[in-house]
RNA sequence: GGAGGCGUCGCCUAGUCCGGUCUAUGGCGCCCGCCUGCUAAGCGGGUUGAGGGUUCAUCCCCUCUCGCGGGUUCAAAUCCCGCCGCCUCCGCCA
């Protein structure tokens, strides 16, 4: 949720924003008549309310006829008070649902445009000339097989499409990685974390999935939960309506899966484990001092490429387009790791700014001098073990179907520099 | 899932039976001041959060806030109903 201070105040600031987004502008202009009307239903509610109050406390002491009188007019205003108090909850209702909608307001340096709209910060790496080394790469799922690592045919018998089983050096590929990337975490002062992956209504309306992500979230309607998409929603959520005491930042690394439905997908991507509906994935996540969540976002992304880098996979780092942000993000940097058998980049990572837009939905505060403020909230994936095994197997394969391990990875595999082919 | 107990302003706690003087008591902690070679002690004051009005801002005024949501009543921490959470016991269970 957008600060309603400055709404009031600037808004053509928000007006901009929601250009700049693709969004409603003319939603801004509603969120605004809709505070004007609870603003004057509050002051008339609260008047009545006084009124009744004041009455209300000399009837102990009042007697006879003028008790009488004082009951017959606190009467009358309780009903008045009634009807007053139900159409300014209406109102607030009507505000408050208005002003939910409003996404949050786009970082100024944010690229124009949509989804193809990126702007290329840095290419890292060098890419391979597989011809220039005399044979064609495999693609995942075929090295999956040879090496025994990946069984889609299972996953979609047992679970249906876009599932899969990770098997033995696949499996030990994701512990390896989980183990690296917590280990990075916690070097950097993160709290490693395992969050639950059902949460309540509020935990997902809070961070902002329930609006037009709403369709690529799985709910359990029998128990009113959802299954969290990335875990960045039960992080969010974890100090929600807390008044944050001590010092900020205050980050978390956390190890969860996430389960997406990937509604409106059908054809993409569905050859192998790039595009699932459920994956694991280390996530980093910071409160921190508002004034410093530009800053602290520039960090996260850098633990990601450091993350990135020892996995000695070429990337790029993209700069999200306006329009392609999601409700809660203020600004968005994605690592694209090469993927040489499709001949591009996929996003293998995604860090987001969402300043103070989810703590003010989830009301997560601190204290400082001049009062107490909402925090900012920021997030950033540091390994998604489906798209990173994908990345780690199609570019660090041999000729013969095996797959060299990164040295920075092989400590977390028992010291073994190769994954050997299947017999 | 069943039975019982509990939920008060950071923590502990009074108040709930019997509705109004509760603008919620007291202690601890914390903050400010006084006193004092320093510290501690002592003394005085302050200390839930949200919203609205007013204001450049502060001050101030008002409304809401005793787990949450309804209801009864002129009036609810207090009475009634529903829900949630925690604890104890039973059942089930990795």
């Amino acid at each position: 949720m957008i600060d309603p201070k400055l709404l009031r105040e600037d808004p053509d600031r928000v007006r901009e924003s929601q250009r700049r987004r693709g969004a409603s502008v003319e939603l801004v202009d509603q969120v605004l008549a809709a505070d004007e009307r609870r603003r004057s239903s509050i002051a008339t509610f609260e008047q009545l309310r006084s009124e009744q109050k004041a009455l209300s406390k000399q009837i102990p002491r009042a007697q006879g006829e003028e008790k009488q009188a004082l009951l017959a007019r606190t009467k009358e205003l309780a009903a008045q008070v009634k009807v007053a108090e139900a159409s300014q909850a209406e109102a607030g209702r009507e505000y408050d649902r208005l002003i939910l909608e409003l996404d949050n307001l786009v970082e100024p340096d944010v690229p124009l445009g949509g989804e193809d709209d990126y702007v290329v910060l840095e290419e890292v790496g060098h890419l391979r000339d597989f011809a220039a080394e005399g044979f064609e790469p495999r693609d995942h799922v075929e090295l999956g097989k040879v090496l025994g690592a990946i069984d889609v045919e299972r996953g979609a018998k047992v679970s249906g499409a876009r599932f899969y089983y990770l098997t033995g050096v696949g499996a030990l590929l994701e512990m390896a990685l989980a183990n690296m990337a917590i280990d990075q975490a916690t070097a950097y002062g993160f709290t490693p974390m395992i969050p639950p992956a059902l949460v309540k209504p509020q935990a997902m309306e809070g961070t902002g999935y329930l609006g037009q992500a709403a369709e690529d979230v799985y709910r359990l309607e029998r128990d009113d939960l959802y299954l969290v998409g990335t875990s960045e929603v039960p992080l969010a959520a974890y100090h929600m309506e807390e008044i944050l005491d001590g010092e900020l930042p205050r980050r978390y690394a956390a190890f969860s899966p996430c389960f997406r439905r990937e509604a409106g997908s059908y054809g993409k991507d569905t050859r192998g484990i790039i595009r699932v509906h459920w994956f694991d994935k280390v996530e980093m996540f910071s409160f921190c001092h508002p004034d410093d969540a530009a800053a602290e976002h520039r960090r996260l992304l850098a633990w990601e490429r450091e993350f990135w880098d020892k996995l000695e996979v070429p990337y790029r780092v993209i700069d999200t387009a306006a329009g392609d942000l999601g409700a809660s993000a203020a600004r968005k940097f994605d690592i694209e790791a090469w993927i040489p058998t499709q001949g591009r980049y996929r996003e293998v990572t995604s860090t987001s700014n969402c300043t103070d837009f989810q703590a003010r939905r989830l009301s997560i505060r601190f204290r400082e001098e001049e009062g107490i403020r909402h925090v900012a909230t920021l997030n950033g994936t540091l390994v998604a073990m489906a798209r990173a095994i994908v990345a780690i197997l199609e570019n660090h394969q041999e000729p013969d179907g095996g797959v060299s391990v990164p040295k920075a990875l092989q400590p977390f595999l028992g010291g073994r520099g190769r994954l050997e082919p299947l017999a």
